[in-house]
Formats: structure tokens, C-alpha cells, sequence
DNA sequence: AATTATTAATGTGTCGACAATATATGTTGA
DNA sequence: TCAACATATATTGTCGACACATTAATAATT
């Protein structure tokens, strides 16, 4: 079962997606359209479906007549984007508070713990380093059980914050703070307070854009 | 000037895109690619680079190896969208607190008036029914000065909530409430009181919405 | 007659080639 | 030497045709 059997754009999507939030296409690089066809060995047009689809999803920026080019990154387009994490993932943490399932909350409790032990035993470091902390925010959003919002945070925006996560780093020492900020919200959640769990939510994120303010100002 | 020459895929998009919106082609009805660009006398290659965009902005829908229907629409889903308005433009409001230029203030000001005129003269009727709500939302949106929140909702939102007020109409006897919250906003964005801004912005949207709820409750 | 197998049709996915546009190169004139 | 124009090259946009998957229609078996 799950043998989802994908089309040749489907793969280059996927290469192409990761080949970008890792880095490995340099941010705002051209993309020349007969080169990667030919270095992919597919052809243009399941390309140009594969380009379409990354813009989609905001790591490529298309102009008329001219092409694509990875997109390129800033502190303000970050700080943007935590903005808008802000609204949504509030709202995401208000609605699972009120749609979680029974089964939702221990597999999110086990997570929390599973966060737990691997920060304690890194001391705070590596953890948060890599996507593990996208982990725990993506699956609040899933329980929502909104299916828009879930789309939005879920498909359209998570490889872009990977991609500054992979790119900018995580210097963060907000590793146990941020790990206790987790577990308030899922104990506003399995209580099924929506309005603390958006409150705790929001604060969380809050004080994660505070923290890249204070670490970038030039 | 701004004599932006488009594409063909260009073209069709904005033809597909106005005929799903206004319902010229039913919610749900598949989209068969061969007599669509046989119809538009163009190409396949552009007509699928039109689908895309569709998918993009969620008009359409599409399988692999089956092709792309109409988007569906139903209560539960707009409520969703509703859910995700009160979040983004919530922040929106907030946002344009901080960041309205003073010409876009008196933009907006004057904007509300000719809106009161309206809805005066046609006794609250006919304004609300046509996007001149939408109007007023996209301005503020605009005012934000957040290129994301602004992407999101004017470009990939706007259309399935046009499509939405077009086919299950507008007959909301709220227009006079509604305008009395519109200038709430705009008083604490022109006061630069952000958290009051989005406040009120919230409030506005989930009355719409629970107004929705109790309309369509089958 | 109902149900499964097999075949025909329709439609999507992919490809290579041509046309339109933008960029790079080279030439001329002041 | 530099600027402006003309030419050449490369890239994107568009097209029609073929390969493959899905659906419909037909045939076969119980």
C-alpha cells in the first residue's frame, strides 16, 4: 500500500525542493531552464511543471520572459514570515484545542517527551539545530483538523522555514525556554483551553522572532 | 504605461479563473484538457500552465493521471477560510497600526465614506453583495506593508473568497453593523493602536462568520 | 443475468522542435 | 573612449505529436 507511484515532476519537485532549502542551488541563482533539463535528463516541460510548483511554494520567483530564480533570503522576509506563523499557528493551536482526538494528545505528549529527553541529553544544542522543533509545530496545525490551515502551514510555507532554518542556522540558546513554552501550550491543549493555547502559542513565537531580532540587528 | 504584454497562459488564467469565480463553470464539473484548448484555441502546454496557477490559488483541484475539477464548495470549507481570515488579517490590521503611510490613511478614509454613501442610498442592500466588502478588507491587507500577508490573501485567498460570495450570494442583513465595525478598524489603525486594531478586525470577521454559521445551518 | 476479462477510447504525462523575447556581442559614429 | 545601434546568441514561451495510464465498452465465463 502507500505505493504512490510519482511522475517524473513529481521527483524533480522533490529534488529540486531540497537541493534549494539545503542550500545546494545558492539563494537567488538563475535557473536556466535547458541546463537542469539536461543535467536532470528530463525534459522542459516536466521541468517548467516542477519550477511552478517551487514557486508555489515561495523558493522560486518566476518573471515574464526572463526565468526563475531561487529566492532569495533576508532577515526581513523572516521576520515576515513569523508574522504571519504568528496569526496562523495561534489560530492552529486555538482550533486543536477545541478538534484534538484523544489519540492526538498522547502521540503530541510522547513527542513533547521524546523533545525533552533529546534536548537534556544534548544539553539544549542539537536539538533545535535541526527540524526537530518544525516537528512539534507541525503537528499541532494537524490537529486543527483545518484542512485550509493545515495546506497553508503544512505545504506552502514549510520547506521556505526549513530553508531559513538550514541556511541561517539556529544559534538559539532559547532551547529549554522554547521547550517549556511547548509544553504549556500542549497542557492548554489537553485541557482544551483554545483561548490559552492561541495566547501561549502566539507568545511562543513572539519571543522566537524577538530572539532572530536581537541576534541579526546589524 | 503599465502595458504589462501577457502571456497566453497569462490570458487563460484570468478566463478560467473569472468563469470559475462567477460559476460559468460548475463547482465540481472536470476539466477536460483537450476540448478546453481546442475551446480556447491554444495549446495544451499553456492551458496546463494555467491549471497550475488555479491549483495554486485552490480554484482547482488535481489528481495525478486524472486531471483537475472544479473546486467543490461547501459550508464547512468557507468556514475554514474564515477561521484563517480572522487570524491573518487580524495581524493584518495590526500590522497596518504600525505601518499605514499617511496617504494611505486618508485612502482608506475616503474609501469607507463613498462605502457609507452606498450602503445609505441602497438601504444596505445591493453594496455588500458585490465585492465591495472584499474592497475594503484588500486595502487593509495593502496597509500592512507584509509582503507574505499580503501575497497570501490577496493573491492566493482572494479568488476562492470572491467565488465563494458570488455563488452562495450575500444576503446578510448585517451591512449596517458590518459598516459600523468597518470604521472601528479604520479608527484604531488611523489611532496606530495596533492590539485594539486587531481586535476589532477579529471580532468583524467571526461575527461574519457565526452570521454565516447560523444562515446556512442546514 | 451477473460478473469478471479483454479490448477500445479517451485523457493525462512527456517529449523534441519551432517561435518570440531577452541578453550578449560587435560595429559604427561622435 | 564612450554611447547608441545592429547583429548574433541564448533562453523562455508555445506548439503538435507520441507514450502511458485510466476509463468506457465489449466480450467471455459461470
Amino acid at each position: 500500500m502507500t505505493n504512490m507511484k510519482k511522475n517524473i515532476a513529481d521527483r524533480v519537485f522533490d529534488t529540486l525542493c531540497t537541493a534549494i532549502v539545503e542550500g545546494e542551488i545558492a539563494p537567488g541563482s538563475k535557473i536556466s531552464e535547458p541546463e537542469l533539463a539536461k543535467r536532470l535528463k528530463v525534459s522542459r516541460a516536466s521541468l517548467r511543471e516542477a519550477i511552478g510548483r517551487l514557486e508555489a511554494c515561495s523558493l522560486v520567483t518566476r518573471k515574464a520572459n526572463i526565468g526563475a530564480r531561487v529566492v532569495s533570503l533576508s532577515k526581513e522576509k523572516l521576520l515576515e514570515i513569523y508574522h504571519v506563523r504568528e496569526a496562523l499557528e495561534g489560530m492552529a493551536a486555538r482550533l486543536a484545542a477545541q478538534n484534538i482526538t484523544a489519540e492526538e494528545i498522547t502521540q503530541l505528549q510522547q513527542l513533547l517527551k521524546r523533545h525533552t529527553d533529546e534536548v537534556n541529553q544534548a544539553d539544549g544544542a542539537s536539538y533545535f539545530q535541526r527540524s526537530g522543533d518544525l516537528d512539534f509545530h507541525y503537528h499541532i496545525v494537524q490537529s486543527s483538523h483545518n484542512e485550509r490551515l493545515i495546506s497553508l502551514l503544512c505545504n506552502d510555507l514549510y520547506h521556505l522555514m526549513r530553508m531559513y532554518r538550514y541556511q541561517f542556522g539556529r544559534v538559539s540558546q532559547r532551547a529549554f525556554p522554547a521547550l517549556d513554552e511547548h509544553s504549556y501550550v500542549v497542557s492548554a491543549i489537553a485541557d482544551g483551553d483554545g483561548e490559552m493555547a492561541e495566547l501561549l502559542m502566539r507568545n511562543h513565537i513572539r519571543r522566537s522572532r524577538r530572539n532572530i531580532e536581537q541576534m541579526i540587528k546589524t
